[in-house]
DNA sequence: CCACTAACCTGTAGGC
DNA sequence: TGCCTACAGGTTAGTG
C-alpha cells in the first residue's frame, strides 16, 4: 500500500496521540509479521515513552525514552489505528473481535492529554514488519538507503552518478531503494509521465559519457519532488484499504495521469495519446506512448 | 557487482 | 451463487 506520501500521512495522523503516550502494555497476536518479532520487543517498549515519530523513506521511526529505536515498515497493507479513545481505564483497552483477524500488534497508550487509548497494527498479508534499535547506525535496514527524495541529496548531479553505466530501464532504477529511497510503483509511473519519460528507456542513456546529467534527469528529480508533494498534501493515496490513522482516506488517486489508467487519455494538455500498461521486473508499468520518450543512447 | 525471478501471504475483482 | 485466475501499494533470497 504505502509508498512515501502514504508513510507520511500514516506519521502525520500518528503524532498528535502518539508523541508524549507512555507505553502501557503490548501484546502480539502472533510471532512473526514478514519475520519474527525481535527478542524482547514487548519487553523493551513497555513502560518506554514514545518521544518523537519520524520516518526515513518508507520506514517509521519510533523514539523511545529509553533511547531506543522501534522501526516500523508497512509493506504493502500495513495500517495503524486507534480505538478506545473513550476508555479511561487501562484494563479497558481493546480487544480484537472476528474482523480483528490481522490485528497482529495492541499497544495501549496513556497520553497526558488524550488519556488512555489504543494502538493497532493491522496487515493482512504480513509483508510489514518492525525492529528494534540502539540507534539509526544499528539498523541494517537503514544502511544503503538512498536519498530522500524531496531532500537536497537528491538531485540530477547524484542521478547521475548512480545511472553511469547503468543498464537497467529507468523504472527499475527509480524503484531501486539505494538510488532515491521512498518512491514505489505509482509514483514512478507518475513521476516519469511528468518527466515524458519512457519506463523502459535505459538509466544509462540519461547520462552523457562523460556522466554529467542529461536536461532530462532535471525534469525527472522536479516529476519526483512535485508528485510527491502533492500526494502528500492530500493525504497519499488509497487504492484499496489504505487509511490514516485518523481514518481518513488518501485523495491522490483521484489525480493520477497514468497509474491504473490503461486505455484512457493521457492528460498531458494537446496529446493525443492513449495510456498503455506493460509489465517490467514482474511489476505493472503505466505509460503514454505518445508524450514519454527514451533518449538516444 | 549487476540484473532478473520467485517467494513471502491474503484479499478482491473479473471472467465464465 | 461458485469456482478459477490474475493481480495488488514491497522487499528479500536465490540464481546466473
Amino acid at each position: 500500500m504505502p509508498e512515501l506520501p502514504e508513510v507520511e500521512t500514516v506519521r502525520q495522523g500518528l503524532r498528535p496521540y502518539v508523541e508524549g503516550a507512555r507505553i502501557d502494555a503490548v501484546t502480539l497476536r502472533r510471532p512473526n509479521l514478514r519475520f519474527a518479532f525481535p527478542e524482547g520487543f514487548a519487553t523493551a517498549l513497555t513502560g518506554a515513552t514514545i518521544e518523537q515519530v519520524d520516518r526515513r523513506a518508507k520506514y517509521l521511526l519510533f523514539r523511545l525514552s529509553t533511547g531506543a529505536i522501534w522501526l516500523s515498515h508497512l509493506g504493502m497493507t500495513g495500517s495503524y489505528r486507534f480505538e478506545g479513545f473513550k476508555h479511561k481505564e487501562p484494563s479497558r483497552y481493546y480487544e480484537p473481535g472476528e474482523d480483528g483477524k490481522h490485528d497482529h500488534l495492541i499497544i495501549a497508550l496513556i497520553h497526558p492529554e488524550h488519556g488512555a487509548l489504543t494502538l493497532i497494527y493491522n496487515d493482512a498479508r504480513r509483508f510489514g514488519f518492525v525492529d528494534l534499535f540502539a540507534d539509526e547506525a544499528a539498523s541494517p535496514y537503514l544502511q544503503g538507503l538512498g536519498p530522500e527524495p524531496l531532500g537536497n541529496a537528491f538531485n540530477a548531479a547524484t542521478l547521475a552518478l548512480a545511472f553511469t553505466g547503468k543498464k537497467a530501464p529507468i523504472k527499475a532504477a527509480l524503484l531501486d531503494q539505494r538510488v532515491v529511497a521512498g518512491l514505489g510503483n505509482i509514483y514512478v509511473s507518475e513521476a516519469l509521465h511528468r518527466a515524458h519519460l519512457m519506463p523502459t528507456a535505459l538509466a544509462g542513456t540519461l547520462v552523457t559519457k562523460r556522466g554529467a546529467p542529461k536536461p532530462v534527469l532535471e525534469d525527472l528529480v522536479l516529476g519526483v519532488r512535485t508528485v510527491l508533494t502533492e500526494a502528500i498534501e492530500v493525504g497519499g493515496s488509497t487504492l484499496r484499504d489504505f487509511r490514516a490513522a485518523d481514518g481518513q482516506q488518501g485523495g491522490f488517486q483521484h489525480r493520477f495521469s497514468v497509474y491504473d489508467r490503461e486505455g484512457k487519455p493521457c492528460p498531458t494538455p494537446l496529446c493525443t495519446g492513449i495510456v498503455e500498461r506493460i509489465v517490467q521486473s514482474g511489476r505493472s508499468s503505466f505509460f503514454c506512448p505518445v508524450c514519454q520518450k527514451a533518449p538516444r543512447a
